[in-house]
Order: C-alpha cells, then structure tokens, then sequence
DNA sequence: ATAGTTTAGTCAATTTGTTGATATAAAAGG
DNA sequence: CCTTTTATATCAACAAATTGACTAAACTAT
C-alpha cells in the first residue's frame, strides 16, 4: 500500500532511536485521550503528577521545569492554565520573592485519583507482551542511554 | 536540590513508559540542535527524509501523513513552510485531483547530506554506552511494544 | 446515473513547545 | 558596601500539534 515505494536503511543506531520515538509518541497518545476524558492534557497531567510527588503537594515552578525538562518559559502558560481551570493554585513563596509556589487543589488530587485505573489499563495494554524481567532489562538499557544523554547538553 | 522532595512510586509499567519518553525527548532535543543550525526543525526533516527514501523523490501528503503517524492537518503547515523556505515543492497529482505531491529540491538533498556526518556523531554519541548485541535486543523489545501499541487505536 | 460513503487536503481555534528578551530578586565577589 | 552575576518567572513571536468542521474529488452500490 502506501509504504511500498518507503524504503528504509537507516543505521541501527538511527533505527533505535526512531523506534523509540515512535514509542514514545503512540504511548503519548494513548494516554492523551484517557486524560482528556477528565480534561487534561498530557503535560498538564504531568505537572499535576509532579506537585502531587512533592512534599506537601507543592512545588516550585522552577523545579516543576527541571523535573519535567521542559523550559520555565512553557511552565508560566501551562500554569496559567491549570489554575484557570481550577486544578492548581499560584502563591508566592514568602522567603524568596522571585520564586511562584504550585500547589494542588482537592480537585486535581480527585481527578489524578479517578484517572489512575483507566491509565493503568492502558498501561498493562501497551506493556503485556513484555514479561517483568523484560520490562527491567528493557528499562535498565533506557536509563544507560538516558545517563549519557542528559550528560551531554 | 530541588529533586530531594520529589518521591517517585511509579509502577513499573510506568516506569518503563515515562523512560522511553524522556529518552525520546532528549533525542529530540538533541537533533533539533542538529537541525537548526541548517534551517531545518525536526519535523521538517523528517519529512524530508520521508520524501527522499520515497520513489521519485516525491511522496503524496497522505502517504507523509501515514508514515510519519501525524495528522494531515498537520502536514499542510508543515509542508507551506517548507516550501515557502524552499525544501520541497508541491504539485497536485495529475491522476487524482483530491492528492497533493510532495518533491523535495536539490536544495534540500544537499542539506540533507551536510547535515548527515553531525547527525551521525550525535546518534553514536546518545548509543555508545551499549554494544551492538544490545542495541538489537533493545529494538526488539520496542517493536514488540509499538506492535501492540499500534493495533489497538 | 445518482445517492451515499470514503478519501485528501485545508482552515480555524486552541494548546504546547521553543527562543530570545526582559524585569526583578538573590547571591557572590570585590 | 556596591557591582556583577546568577536565578526565577514572564512575555512576545513563532513553530508545531490537535480537534473539529469543511470542500471537493473519487469511489461504491444499488
């Protein structure tokens, strides 16, 4: 059909990684459209996931960015975002006047919680042709490229 | 630092998933560094590289569209921008009215290979710490995730 | 033939990502 | 001190992604 005239001869190299985006972007958006259904994106599921991870539910904006590695400048509209609809207020943070305090309201605690079992169904979808052992080799290499990746930059 | 307040439980499903995502991210990141410094952001080139492994060249907007696993509405800006920076140059199929043909230019084959030996050294850069061996059991587990990942969406 | 369906591409609106510039606060160095 | 540097967040401008609506052409099936 349409790929018959595609052919590929990409170095392994480029084969892995290509195969890893794929991945990354059809796991992306099969998980968008579980959240969507309680109105959240993928990101903004993210930082919610992040803050709620934190002591006492908050987070830095500052460390919100370098957690997700996603610059500050993109956080301010996700933010903005988030507390328009309700899931996140803004404070300032009383010891250092340049720093914005997240925090996260009953609601997004609610919605993360009403989300996990749908999330978790897609989860084992994706994942149940890997065995557990699989799953650990398979994550163990990732982080090896993730260790010089992020060394790098 | 910041991460000491941020304690992640995640499953290991989730483990996996969000890992293939942050290395997919970097990769990305990283190759845009590549790309920009030619005129070209990582989209742009993959289109590009799509149409150049295409017969001819050339390749319909639905074909990119299929094989890239990205929208067509998302084609049409992609490809005005590309033409407007002279990478490509549209022309409507002469057998089928409703069908746009993509054709890269000389131009753009030639950016192509100036940017191949960078883009390379980047790919060994991000993979080095595994063998070979390694490589190909990496990507075997990962086509078994995107066979299940694609079939049910 | 023609009515209904599918396919190809575009457009508009919104969200997200990226870069570069800026304002202000804090920290560091003299 | 005071100057310089660094850190935090925002904004503007643009690229890109996503959704839904839409036009037109091609195909299907009676």
């Amino acid at each position: 059909m349409a790929k018959r005239n595609y052919t590929s001869d990409l170095s392994t190299d480029e084969k892995v990684l290509m195969a890893i985006v794929r991945a990354a972007e059809i796991f992306k958006r099969n998980h968008s459209a579980v959240f969507r259904n309680y109105g959240l994106s993928f990101p903004q599921y993210n930082i919610l996931r992040v803050i709620e991870a934190s002591k006492n539910n908050q987070s830095k904006m500052s460390d919100v960015s370098r957690i997700m590695l996603v610059p500050s400048a993109n956080i301010t509209g996700l933010a903005k975002r988030l507390e328009k609809d309700g899931f996140i207020i803004k404070r300032p943070d009383p010891g250092d006047e340049r720093v914005t305090i997240l925090e996260i309201t009953p609601k997004a605690k609610r919605t993360l919680k009403n989300i996990e079992a749908d999330k978790d169904a897609r989860l084992e979808l994706m994942l149940h042709n890997l065995s557990h052992d699989e799953k650990i080799q398979l994550l163990g290499k990732i982080k090896r490229i993730l260790r010089t990746g992020l060394s790098n930059n």
